[in-house]
DNA sequence: ACGTGATCATTT
DNA sequence: AAATGATCACGT
């Protein structure tokens, strides 16, 4: 059952019996513990499951750039899944670096850091189930496996080495098989600096790295439904 | 200005 | 319909 957490978790165990007392209630019963309102679209209000579900379970971060459970070391990530259980939406990680990049190394990064332990919470989000309605499912506290890792790692090389050549502004979306490269700003307009192909200074739309659907979509059946190897498809 | 949380909306 | 590019709100 739900319960009015004061505290922060002291433990990834108690972290997760509290993932675990939101399975099966929807976003307007856990929002009445928070005292958050429920919106009657996310419109104008894109973060709202991601901060109603930190207040639940205790988040210590805010907006600042640390991990939202601090002492745990964990991130927070909500998985909006469609009626058919599949992701509807990628998975914001980082901004990218787009300057000081010539020694940043794969355990340095942001990338690396942010999905050491992340806290996966599914939540219904078909587009016709009001908010309120939508119902949380089983979390998973998930570290990345040998081969998972791997496969970030190269996604995140490969960005990172067409970056320092200085042709961040020749990706699109389209690269990288689970890491992609989109725009995160707040409209078209916004720039930031970055050093070009032949070492200048140049303004760029600022970016962030986001996991694919195709990642999340199998976090989701490997770990929480508990589908194997052998039985994929 | 930038980082937190993401979803919207246009294009493919 | 899926995926990419654009966008929204709030806090520091």
């Amino acid at each position: 059952m739900l319960s009015n957490y004061s505290e922060p978790p002291e433990t990834q165990e108690d972290l997760l019996t509290r993932a675990e007392s939101m399975a099966g209630h929807n976003l307007a019963e856990v929002a009445a513990v928070t005292g958050d309102e429920v919106p009657r679209s996310l419109r104008r209000a894109k973060g709202w499951v991601g901060i109603v579900i930190e207040n639940y379970l205790g988040a210590t971060a805010g907006n600042r750039a640390v991990p939202d459970f601090e002492k745990l070391g964990v991130e927070l990530k909500t998985i909006p899944l469609d009626d058919t259980g599949k992701p509807r939406e990628t998975t914001y990680v980082s901004t990218v670096p787009l300057t000081d990049i010539e020694e940043v190394e794969w355990r340095e990064s942001p990338v690396y850091k942010k999905l050491q332990t992340v806290l996966w919470v599914p939540v219904q989000a078909g587009k016709e189930t009001p908010i309120g309605e939508r119902v949380v499912g089983r979390s998973l506290l998930w570290s990345p496996s040998e081969e998972e890792e791997a496969a970030l790692r190269k996604d995140w090389e490969e960005h990172l080495d067409v970056i320092r050549r200085g042709y961040i502004d020749n990706t699109t979306g389209r690269d990288g098989e689970i890491l992609q490269i989109r725009p995160k700003a707040a409209d078209a307009s916004k720039r930031t600096w970055t050093v070009n192909e032949d070492g200048n200074s140049i303004m760029t739309k600022p970016r962030g790295f986001y996991l694919r659907t195709l990642f999340t979509e199998y976090l989701v059946r490997r770990y929480i439904l508990g589908v194997s190897d052998a039985e994929w498809g």
